[in-house]
DNA sequence: TATTGTTATACTCTATAACTATA
DNA sequence: TATAGTTATAGAGTATAACAATA
């Protein structure tokens, strides 16, 4: 017998990760309005900080977004001063995003007070849970 | 010293939960589909078989959905024959809704083959992983 | 001929308001 | 007056197609 007869009936782990993502974002959302940021403007900023110049393309496919709705979220960002877009030497048809220095200041910024909301979310968890929970994510969610 | 330095800079909460539904609505999306279910249909059924003869706006609100959206679900649904909704003799306003014997049979089906998808996915984690990855989403989670 | 960035268009999904019948 | 279910309408979000410049 490998089973464990007095669990109750699972629920479908797309129900539990659904219900805690929405959570996340429902916490994420005040948070990154308070810096003036919307989800995805700051997934591209979070993006373009683990591979800088990147090409608008890559940036979209790296992300899971389109990218033609790309296109107005760079030029919010262009104008708030975030992100800078280049023309690409090698290949004039494309442009190379890259962080602006007040894009990475304000990456940080917003950083820091959601890692301060995440020690809160799994505030019921020990030590080694919260651990443990992290690396099966990292493991289940793939690389990058 | 309570921190770990070799650890790298985690990831955000919220980027991990949410690639991780993602794949998991993707991995159920072929599944239903099978079964001639879409994802919201299938949430009401999952939601009639804990709370049997739940009024229409008890469901919305038990799954997180609005209730006029509902309504065209539950009509596809009883159509189906996989629901039925019945008035509630208390109260003539509200309509009943329960699964019928097709409604429970059709989730029962739909739930095995989710079931082995799911442990296809946890794969690469360890028994002990995996149950206290359970234990800890469903905490997470919340009741349910 | 194919591809990058872009714009324009159509479509779907979601939110809001309004209606009916009951309470 | 308020509520359950329903319908209709408006808005946001998303997908698709087409275009100019370059490869």
């Amino acid at each position: 017998m490998t089973e464990d007869t007095a669990t109750p009936p699972d629920r479908d782990l797309g129900e539990l990760f659904a219900r805690i993502t929405q959570q996340l974002i429902a916490a994420e959302r005040p948070i990154l309005e308070r810096h003036g940021l919307q989800m995805w403007p700051y997934v591209v900023l979070a993006s373009l900080e683990r591979r800088p110049a990147s090409t608008q393309l890559q940036l979209a496919t790296q992300i899971g977004y389109d990218k033609t709705r790309l296109i107005a979220i760079l030029d919010d960002l262009g104008a708030a001063g975030l992100i800078e877009r280049r023309p690409d030497p090698t290949d004039r048809r494309a442009r190379i995003v890259s962080l602006t220095d007040a894009g990475r200041a304000r990456l940080r910024a917003v950083r820091a007070d959601i890692r301060v909301m995440e020690a809160g979310y799994l505030e019921g968890l020990s030590e080694a849970q919260a651990r443990g929970l992290r690396r099966v994510l990292a493991r289940l969610a793939g690389p990058r």
